[in-house]
DNA sequence: TGTCCACTGGAAATAGAGGCCG
DNA sequence: CGGCCTCTATTTCCAGTGGACA
């Protein structure tokens, strides 16, 4: 608590309020923990896990719960190995190895543009220390489906798959994985209730800031974050922040409300930043439009930009674009259209 | 109902940037 | 240096989807 200084004080500890932040207990998951924690126990003995697979919508604490369980192993078995690798920015076979290499400390020698992926795979076959478990979120978003395989027949390494929708993963599957990864333990993951959110934020607003927060407050942004989780929480960043040096007596309805559209904008703000030129272009004739048909796309795109590239990777770019929720695609097939999200 | 066709996204081919080695 | 190798981004190819319209 602040007590008689103008400025607040307001975050005490903002790494709370992070998005990679782990808690020291996950709550509201126990189901889904002890599945988990089944499925990985062999590790303790030094043996194979079951493969886990994580679904659930964004915001459902896959990707946390995932984290929370191997540090808990982690405790469990001091030598454990694990790699953490989010296959949207490791997305090649390569790249993903190269990831998971780096957790037993074998990529000093590696290089880019001229070691095959198959001598990245042989390393990790050559791999003798224990158990190795490798945690592969996005996965359905991995170029070449043969990651899995691979990882699937090397011994002394057990898998944790997190995406969000099972049957979208296992429709691009081949029929040899599907089989073999048919016994694996699956966990589903559902939207938050309100009053789940509402304690997650609770315990974030004791853990990280110096102020209460009434209910009615956490209600109204756990509201507005529909079951996600990460929404909620950076819209209490984005609050925090802003009330932060101004209000003497905690967060105001007011600077919530402000924070609701202000948590989006600004990781779309951060996400914009990233774009190459020409997927930028598109951002920004998606968002002059508000609504646009593929055809006006491509056409003002070739427009717009010096020497175009093809449609096929137009589309690549905004499949990008829409993951990152800086463009909406509505409708399929002919009826597709563009939208600037609000 | 059937045909048309704008549009999609998977898969394979290709180009090009850059490291390695004699 | 030049030939050979790799990865990555991009293009090429194409079967499939679903509005529009007779």
């Amino acid at each position: 608590m602040s007590v008689g200084t103008n400025t607040s004080n307001m975050i005490r500890d903002a790494r709370v309020l992070q998005d990679e932040f782990l808690p020291r207990e996950v709550g509201h998951r126990d189901q889904e923990m002890n599945a988990l924690t089944r499925a990985l126990d062999p590790v303790t003995r030094n043996e194979p896990a079951e493969t886990a697979f994580l679904f659930g919508p964004s915001g459902t604490g896959k990707t946390c719960l995932a984290r929370f369980a191997l540090a808990r192993l982690r405790e469990a078995v001091l030598d454990l190995n694990y790699q953490y690798v989010n296959c949207w920015q490791d997305y090649t076979r390569f790249r993903a190895l190269y990831r998971i290499l780096e957790a037993i400390g074998s990529t000093a020698d590696i290089h880019r543009q001229s070691t095959p992926t198959d001598a990245l795979l042989e390393r990790l076959e050559a791999y003798d220390g224990p158990e190795f478990v490798v945690v592969l979120d996005e996965v359905d978003q991995l170029q070449d489906h043969d990651l899995l395989y691979d990882l699937y027949r090397t011994v002394g390494v057990s898998m944790v798959l997190i995406a969000n929708s099972e049957e979208e993963l296992f429709a691009r599957l081949d029929n040899r994985l599907v089989s073999r990864l048919h016994a694996s333990t699956r966990i589903r993951f559902e939207k938050y209730e309100l009053d789940e959110l509402v304690s997650i934020l609770d315990d974030r607003v004791r853990w990280g800031l110096d102020v209460e927060a009434p209910r009615d407050r956490l209600v109204a942004i756990a509201d507005a974050a529909a079951g996600d989780a990460r929404v909620a929480i950076g819209i209490l960043r984005s609050a925090a922040r802003q009330a932060e040096g101004t209000e003497v007596d905690g967060i105001g309805m007011d600077t919530i409300r402000t924070a609701i559209p202000a948590g989006r904008t600004e990781v779309r703000r951060r996400n914009v930043e990233q774009l190459t030129p020409h997927q930028r272009v598109l951002y920004d004739i998606v968002h002059d439009h508000g609504t646009v048909t593929p055809g006006e796309l491509y056409e003002e795109y070739r427009e717009r930009v010096e020497e175009p590239r093809s449609d096929r990777t137009v589309r690549n770019h905004l499949s990008k674009l829409a993951h990152y929720n800086l463009v909406e695609k509505h409708g399929d097939g002919r009826g597709r259209t563009y939208h600037h999200p609000e």
